[in-house]
DNA sequence: GGGCATTTACTCGGATATGATGTGTCCGAGTCACGGGGG
DNA sequence: CCCCCGTGACTCGGACACATCATATCCGAGTAAATGCCC
């Protein structure tokens, strides 16, 4: 079980937007070349968050991505189900119905007991993710930089937006 | 986010394993035949249960695995972490420090809070997995099959231990 | 008949192919800003 | 001077290659049982 490389990076994307002037949009050139990545496959990134409805793209000349909901609203467990997806990570195929035991046409409980199990799990990780706000993953983001790199940041922020 | 199809098989083959005699092992053709799966798979899931200490290995003419303890003190931790390995979900890869606006050498905190709250729902995702034992797992399968499905697994069980 | 060495058949274990999914890249459709011309 | 329209450049969006890991398979190393032989 491991997660996808793009959810690291919608993430801190999300976390910039966040911290942008209101209404502005920031590209996705912008954003990966900000962080260092590939910019096609980022923007895979953010097309997924925008049809998740988490940010919100602005087509045209200056446009680019912006958060579509105020930061307070968007939690973390959104921003993984938008480009991870919104399936269980456990699938139960049901293999105890399978085999030379096995009872055609009988009566089965739908979920076996492992499957549920598992979902329990799931379950208690996707709260555990929804709890987060994107205010407070800004916030504390803002709060671990050191100084020298968020001037930078703002100067570099300046630059793009002008 | 998608769990291995190895982890329902060993979490059904345990299952099986917890309601053998006492000392008594299957191999891992019967139990690929059992629920009908890809043997040399299977088996491949089985050595890795073999190598987390969850089952035991019983190598020679008559051998097969059996659990390598009572199945009161087997998790469902232990055969997720066993098969899927035990790694977090989540790799953070510092992608704040990177790109224009990062500062060499800087002091940073060690984790930053998006992987702090990652890793708090990898956390809550395998504090619920390690309060089911195998046990509970075990008689609940039991508690769910069909009888007539039951009495043929036995039969089953008779033949192959024979 | 009992004990022991040998054979044998059966087991696990790791090295080796194949396929699906995540990763990375590209080009086309759509849209807004800008600039020029007319009123 | 103001408004309107055409042009242009820039944006996102989805279609297209590549790499990596899960899936599936195979054969060799090792072990306990069974067998046959000797005492």
């Amino acid at each position: 079980m491991k997660l996808s490389e793009g959810v690291e990076w919608a993430a801190h994307c999300c976390s910039i937007l966040a911290a942008l002037p209101d209404g502005e949009a920031l590209n996705a050139r912008d954003l990966a070349e900000f962080f260092d990545l590939p910019p096609g496959y980022l923007a895979k990134q953010m097309q997924r968050l925008a049809a998740a409805n988490v940010v919100e793209a602005v087509r045209g000349r200056s446009g680019g991505y912006r958060l579509a909901r105020a930061p307070e609203t968007i939690t973390l467990l959104e921003i993984v189900e938008a480009v991870e997806g919104a399936e269980p990570s456990f699938r139960c195929t049901q293999i105890r119905q399978r085999g030379p035991s096995a009872v055609e046409g009988a009566r089965y409980p739908r979920p076996c007991g492992i499957a549920v199990a598992m979902w329990r799990a799931d379950a208690a990780w996707r709260r555990e993710l929804a709890t987060v706000t994107l205010a407070e993953l800004a916030r504390r983001g803002q709060a671990e930089t050191p100084d020298a790199q968020i001037a930078r940041a703002a100067a570099w922020f300046e630059e793009k937006l002008k």
